[in-house]
RNA sequence: GCCCUCGUGGUGAAAUUGGUAGACACAAAGGACUUAAAAUCCUUGCCGCUUGCGGAGUGCCAGUUCGAGUCUGGCCGAGGGCACCA
């Protein structure tokens, strides 16, 4: 038996392919493009199963449209701004750049050795000057087209570290270094006003037809569009306030309205500034969690203020105005009308406050006397003591006719909403793109003009210091703009807006006057096949979407303002947890199965305890290194595991059992490949070859079909089963020329899973044109067919027989067969039903 | 609390429009080959009488249908998302 040597083959194939430059993408407007994107990694230093997994997926698909004959771009870069690097400089007294450099190259290595058929021509890194210039041009632009500006809006402050933490630094409300207790402190921050963009973003999503469902469902509650009315309230009471002003969606409860609730940062809490009582309630309020769950289960509170407020459909009755929690200053007014018996925040606040409960809507299948007790109301049904507005149909009719009459008698006007707030993208940091923004001496903010372009981030700066490093850069900070002295903005860009665009640079990675260049856009954009982890779902996907929006707002620049035609999010990669009698986790490598017992490889007298599988993460010490797996077993194992058993939107176990087993069948394949080769100098001469015929052209077709709809699992189901096949068939004796054609199609199709081992197997056979096979409708028809019998729904026999047989015929084989007449004996037959060529259902 | 998704053997999973449930693989057991091991190949979902056959069976309970893993309703369970959005 010979041994396939996977580490010589892989590298002379990854050899071949970089100094062919096999994967370089030109413009060729003679053929069709398929841009295939997956999602660029943060450089930490290692890839991890995550990438490994997401890498193969995309390079599959990459790899089946170039045999497609797809004008292929696939390209991959480094999102290497960020937090991270800053960490592990100051850890280890280096700076952030060199840091983060030589991950890029560690990792880089290790991608080429998993064989993916990547463009590295066009690589790009976010923290290199070449890249970060642009976006700065890109702020400047939006910031001309009034698309980002600044104002004031609170941050999570360390008091000690004296910096700024973001959400997943604050644990239990406490600085993650210093265990602080984080303050909230008011700064000027630059936003993108995203929130211009809401109803775009949200009509876009209809067009986004192979995106998950559950992305786009996501994204729609984010925007979160709801359709209301202002109602202007009037306000009675010894301080200068003569109305508020609330947001509802349901104008035709007001009939209910028995309180009007404010946010404690309203405008009029201007009067109470110097209330103790207020002041102690505003503080209670900020500490109440602020996730939707802590909420929804948490007590709502409320400060009595001395104003009433008057209904304005119903001017008799006067309701008392509160400040509350669960009222929010940024959407809507900051202001709301309780009506506590059909929402259920307003009737924990009534219940709480002693407030009427005043019912005004009364489900389909009650009656008028119908009233709320222990919950609040939200459904539909009919409104009940509500003066004209009774018997109207709620919500859909209600709220329109309620609208229509406050418009009318002028005391408010119907609104939209969207619960989309604009995007803060100051963030002060050292490691990350410079805002190109100088201050005057008012503080005044001035664009540095594009021709001092770029802003260079100041390199072997001492990061330990207090706050923002970039902020004690005294000689980097001056900067003098047409003669005057200004200071820069020492803030950087969030990361997220260097991910926002990366996808546009790809199609033009070499372009030095501008981001992109429009002629290489228009051929290669949009991404048609995005391919990364949901937990992007969000973010990155929605700042992406409108990026293209704001780039294209008021000019021409663009044919399309969706950036990635097709997503696939991919699942994670998950491996059994170890635990050793003391509780501490244990890696997978630190473990030895005797007897199919764990114990610890340097000490055999410890058990270990398997835990369920979770997804890999050093804090559980889970991970397996995929650096090692290549080095063991090669990369088109690897790649062959990932892809099979689960379906790759699923999470996927990995285990030693199965990449060994991988690697054995790529083994076999080899064995197989060398008892072909061996035939196939035989040439022997049997005319019958029909059957390998048959067979390749159905697996062909399985293999497309699955291709396309990322059944990837399958396609590696197939392979097995197409192993098993010839395993069996090559011992009849085969036409050279058969057995040729139908192996080189059979070593094409398994090309985008295993291309190392494919590409070896197809020179040895000498094989010219490698393109995608195509297979034949004719030849997947059956010369013989079995179908189903069934006896009252119950499968009682198999009947084998030519394709279109008729329904007499069929009874006449079924008459005969032993054990099906043993059923249908002196039994009347009372109908057949006949499914052409499948099925025969006798009920008796 | 609200929204979404998913429940199929010991495990990961297959199953066009409703039409042979468990393809393919992992694990376990048995067998073949071998002096032996490794490697390789074959068999085995469950419960019965034990060659063959029969029965139950896709989270649970109903319904629609000649026929339901697939469709409908209700329940139970698991996972994911959530920014108090009025």
């Amino acid at each position: 038996m010979e041994r396939y040597n996977f580490k010589e083959i892989e590298i002379k194939w990854q050899n071949i392919w970089e100094n062919k430059k096999k994967f370089s993408a030109k413009i060729d407007k003679t053929k069709k493009k398929f841009y295939c994107l997956e999602m660029f990694p943060y450089p930490s230093g290692k890839i991890h199963m995550g990438h490994v997994r997401n890498y193969t997926i995309g390079d599959v698909l990459a790899r089946y449209k170039a045999l497609q004959g797809y004008n292929v771009l696939h390209p991959m870069g480094w999102d290497s701004f960020g937090m991270p690097a800053e960490n592990a400089a100051k850890q280890n007294n280096l700076d952030p750049k060199t840091w983060t450099e030589s991950n890029i190259s560690k990792m880089k290595t290790q991608l080429k050795k998993l064989g993916l058929s990547i463009d590295w021509d066009r690589e790009i890194s976010t923290c290199s000057e070449d890249y970060y210039k642009h976006q700065q041009t890109f702020f400047l632009e939006l910031l001309e087209k009034k698309l980002v500006y600044r104002k004031e809006n609170y941050v999570n402050w360390d008091p000690i570290d004296e910096t700024v933490l973001a959400n997943e630094q604050v644990i239990d409300g406490k600085g993650w270094r210093s265990g602080a207790v984080v303050e909230r402190k008011k700064l000027n921050q630059w936003f993108f006003n995203i929130s211009k963009f809401s109803q775009n973003l949200l009509d876009g999503l209809d067009e986004l037809e192979t995106w998950p469902n559950k992305v786009k469902i996501m994204q729609k509650n984010w925007i979160g569009k709801s359709f209301g009315c202002e109602i202007d309230f009037k306000i009675n009471g010894d301080l200068p306030v003569n109305n508020i002003k609330c947001f509802t969606t349901r104008p035709d409860t007001l009939f209910g309205c028995s309180f009007i609730a404010v946010s404690a940062d309203h405008e009029i809490s201007k009067f109470y500034k110097d209330n103790a009582d207020f002041l102690k309630f505003k503080e209670e309020c900020s500490k109440t969690g602020t996730t939707e769950e802590a909420i929804a289960v948490g007590e709502k509170i409320g400060f009595k203020t001395n104003l009433m407020a008057i209904n304005p459909l119903n001017p008799g009755h006067k309701v008392p105005v509160y400040f509350a929690n669960f009222v929010l200053m940024d959407y809507g007014f900051g202001a709301v009308f309780g009506c506590p018996a059909h929402d259920q925040r307003d009737f924990d606040f009534a219940k709480k406050y002693k407030l009427e409960i005043k019912t005004v809507v009364r489900p389909l299948d009650k009656d008028d006397s119908f009233e709320v007790r222990k919950e609040a109301y939200p459904g539909p049904g009919i409104l009940i003591n509500s003066n004209f507005l009774n018997g109207l149909e709620a919500p859909n009719n209600s709220v329109l006719e309620t609208i229509k009459i406050i418009e009318k008698k002028n005391l408010g006007k119907k609104q939209i909403n969207y619960r989309l707030k604009d995007w803060g993208v100051s963030r002060q940091r050292y490691w990350g793109c410079p805002i190109p923004i100088a201050y005057d001496k008012n503080g005044n903010a001035h664009p540095i003009p594009k021709s001092m372009l770029p802003v260079k981030l100041p390199e072997n700066i001492n990061l330990n210091v207090k706050g923002n490093p970039l902020d004690s850069q005294k000689d980097w900070k001056e900067i003098i703009i047409d003669g005057k002295k200004l200071t820069r903005e020492t803030d950087t860009l969030d990361t997220f807006v260097c991910s926002s665009w990366y996808y546009l640079r790809f199609c033009s990675a070499k372009e030095e006057n501008y981001g992109f260049n429009k002629e290489e856009i228009d051929y290669w954009m949009p991404v048609d096949q995005y391919i990364g982890g949901v937990e992007h779902a969000i973010l990155h996907l929605l700042y992406s979407r409108f990026f293209m929006q704001a780039l294209s707002y008021k000019n021409e620049k663009f044919n399309i303002l969706e950036p990635f035609d097709g997503l696939f999010t991919q699942g994670m990669v998950c491996h059994e947890t170890y635990k050793d009698d003391e509780g501490n986790w244990v890696s997978p490598e630190e473990i030895e199965t005797i007897d199919g017992k764990k114990y610890l490889i340097k000490d055999k007298t410890k058990k270990i305890e398997v835990g369920p599988s979770e997804s890999m993460s050093k804090s559980k010490k889970n991970t397996i290194d995929p650096e090692n797996i290549i080095l063991n077993y090669g990369a088109d194992a690897a790649r062959l595991f990932i892809l099979s058993d689960s379906p790759p939107e699923k999470d996927i176990q990995w285990s030693e059992e199965g990449i060994i087993s991988s690697f054995k069948f790529i083994q076999k394949l080899w064995n197989l490949n060398v008892k072909i080769f061996g035939e196939i100098k035989k040439d022997h001469k049997i005319d019958d070859d029909d059957e390998i015929e048959k067979y390749t052209n159905k697996f062909i077709k399985k293999i497309t079909d699955n291709l396309e709809n990322f059944s990837y699992n399958k396609i590696i189901a197939n392979l097995h089963e197409v192993y098993s096949f010839l395993y069996k068939e090559i011992n009849k004796k085969y036409k050279k020329d058969t057995i040729i054609n139908n192996y080189q199609k059979i070593l094409i199709a398994i090309n985008p899973v295993i291309p190392h081992f494919s590409n070896e197997c197809l020179e040895l056979i000498k094989a010219k044109k490698i393109e995608w096979p195509k297979y034949d409708e004719s030849m997947l028809i059956e010369n013989i067919i079995k179908i189903v019998i069934q006896i009252n729904g119950k499968k009682r026999a198999l009947i084998e027989t030519k394709p279109n047989v008729s329904e007499e015929n069929l009874f006449v084989i079924i008459n005969k067969d032993e054990t099906l007449s043993k059923y249908l004996k002196q039994k009347e037959i009372k109908r057949k039903i006949y499914i052409k060529d499948k099925l025969m259902n006798i009920i008796i």
